[in-house]
DNA sequence: TATGAATGAGCCTTCATTCAT
DNA sequence: CATGAATGAAGGCTCATTCAT
């Protein structure tokens, strides 16, 4: 499952510092230009050094592109674990995960468009490793899923509700032309977690007030 | 709204038929490869003619997945409009929507993966045109929720629900590998529309029960 | 045994023509500065078209060095043969053969030493190509000796003569700087053909007259 | 004549251990890929040291292809040196000579082919430098060859000989893949021996009962 | 109209060399 | 003296676009 991008300089340290830099550069511009828009020698400059020493960090453009997508998984998953707690068995564990979910969603929008956008330019290999990421978040969201209700419900429903979530979440950076001019992130966690209590037929003030205790 | 494509090419009776065999090669190409990683020989090649004769039917390459775009929700709307009515008052025409709409979208799955992907490789003023259309038809979502709903509900809740039955279309063919593997387009057609009647106060039977009527 | 390079261009007489050309052209260059200081810029230059051009009749820069090897081998091995009857069975024959090899290697000097100072940046599989047609050559030689000598030697020191009277050929453009101090063309044919002769316990005036004859 | 490669480092014990090092590890990498494929750190780290160092003890890459020539050639001259008496006045002398020096062009393979393959890559003053040291070797011979016959030949045939005996020597590495096949060095020397022998009308027997003595 | 050869700007990548530590 | 991170000039190659036939 570790998929390294190799190197040639040997500091542990200043790797993980220069790859820091190049992420904050490459987002930026991936996300104005697209990645295929984007020169290496832009990614330098952005990130703050020479042409030479980016590739003393990376192999080739696509390794920019892995790291980029996989420091905002890591970061994206690292946050919603230690927002989201499993195994608390009540619907405020739903009610929390679904917000803060959406709320990060909002936090790193144009992160999370880059990439959606782009991913398809990685090579297969490294694809399928973000791939798997992706299917844990959403597993995430399952188990919460599973736990917080009151009642038994199919293991196939319990996935459509958790991609269903997973893709709202997205679809707030997407088609934020569209749905942000009519909502705030707050009207939209709260009209989205209406719907989606609704339609598992829990009150959503059940969900508010566990919170509350 | 008009968007044209120049040509040198005076004969629109070729036109049509040179660009649809431009849009036939191209889509397959884009599926497979993505736009940036497609050549225009390619494209030329994959459409039946000279790289010559490709650039006398459009000005840039871009041109090229402008009609791709073009066709695909010229396509997909007509279906649209033909499969739904959105001035019919009852809950059985938001169930026809809905299954007609995303039957529509399993049919094209891979075409609205690849205008998803790439839309942002359009010029702006592109994009922007294809973006119209794509609001036209989260439009008729809203006005088919809006005239079949048995009550008022808050303008901003049909845009929210539109929207997320939008991008549930989407979901099925962006996230085939997941959804694929547990569901049938039937199956998938059926939670959805429980969980959205569920969400909107409805009994499904009504809208089925309607329907055969 | 075939080969081919391949191109983009598909008519036959125009590749030969440019090929031509880029041959002449990238021979004098290699000759002044070796293939790995030529640029595919000044190839095409001297070729007399662009980069685009060139590379549409190569696939890479190495391609370029087995076209000029393959055009020079061609070009020796055309010569040799119309120069040379492996068949006639008599001295004059080997007189002649090694007269005309040597002269050759004079008129090709600067090709010769191009290719044996550069074969080995060949990809391995070019690399194995030019040797055997450089065997084919020492073949030739081996045949006109064996069929000369108006008696039997071993299969070995027939071997060892072609491959002797082969890299003297060769020695000639290398190591020109020393011998062609001392001696011109026609007094190196001489006296390597004396000592030959002498090696192989030949009058040397049997091989001439008979030449006359 | 002396040419001196520039250093940082004043410790010439130092410097000579250091670039002992660097020759050896050079000399395998050249044998391998080339000069031009090989690169500064692959020297480096083949020879055991930093970057950093290896420019400690060189100014450019070219000085080491020079360090390499320059020690191979000493190399060669010392033993030839060590195994010829340019002055004893007998045929012996120079059926050993040859013997000597076809058996070095046996043990230094590798070395000889990497430096007749890249000397033209060393700046032309280097060139030269190696070139003088080339033209003593054969001058050595020349003096054997003259020394030794019990007769007076012209000036230019002793050259020609010393030419191609040192010639055949090295085509014993360049073209080992033909010739090594059919004959194991010892068979190489004693019919090489053999038609130099007959080529300058001597008896070979007298040679060997001559050095048996 | 159709063709395909020609063009060259521009991209990714390498690697010899330097220099601060 | 030794190290290795930083640099950027330069090279190989691609590909959208043009234009003469």
């Amino acid at each position: 499952m570790l998929k390294k991008v190799p190197t040639t300089v040997k500091d542990e340290q200043l790797i993980k510092m220069r790859r820091n830099q190049m992420v904050k550069g490459a987002v930026n511009l991936f996300k104005q230009k697209g990645f295929h828009k984007t020169t290496t020698r832009e990614i330098a400059k952005a990130s703050g050094f020479s042409i030479g020493t980016l590739y003393e960090y990376i192999r080739t453009k696509e390794d920019v592109l892995f790291l980029v997508c996989d420091y905002i998984y890591e970061h994206v998953k690292e946050r919603m674990e230690s927002a989201i707690d499993t195994n608390k068995r009540s619907i405020a564990s739903l009610y929390d995960a679904v917000t803060s979910y959406l709320q990060l969603m909002d936090d790193m929008q144009d992160e999370v468009i880059v990439m959606y956008q782009e991913v398809k330019s990685l090579p297969k290999e490294a694809q399928e490793y973000v791939l798997q990421k992706e299917k844990d978040m959403v597993l995430m969201l399952e188990k919460v899923i599973q736990n917080s209700l009151p009642y038994e419900i199919p293991a196939q429903d319990v996935k459509l509700v958790a991609n269903n979530i997973f893709v709202q979440g997205q679809m707030w950076g997407f088609r934020r032309w569209i749905l942000q001019k009519d909502f705030s992130i707050q009207q939209y966690i709260e009209r989205q977690l209406h719907f989606l209590f609704q339609s598992l037929n829990i009150e959503q003030e059940q969900a508010v007030q566990q919170d509350i205790q």
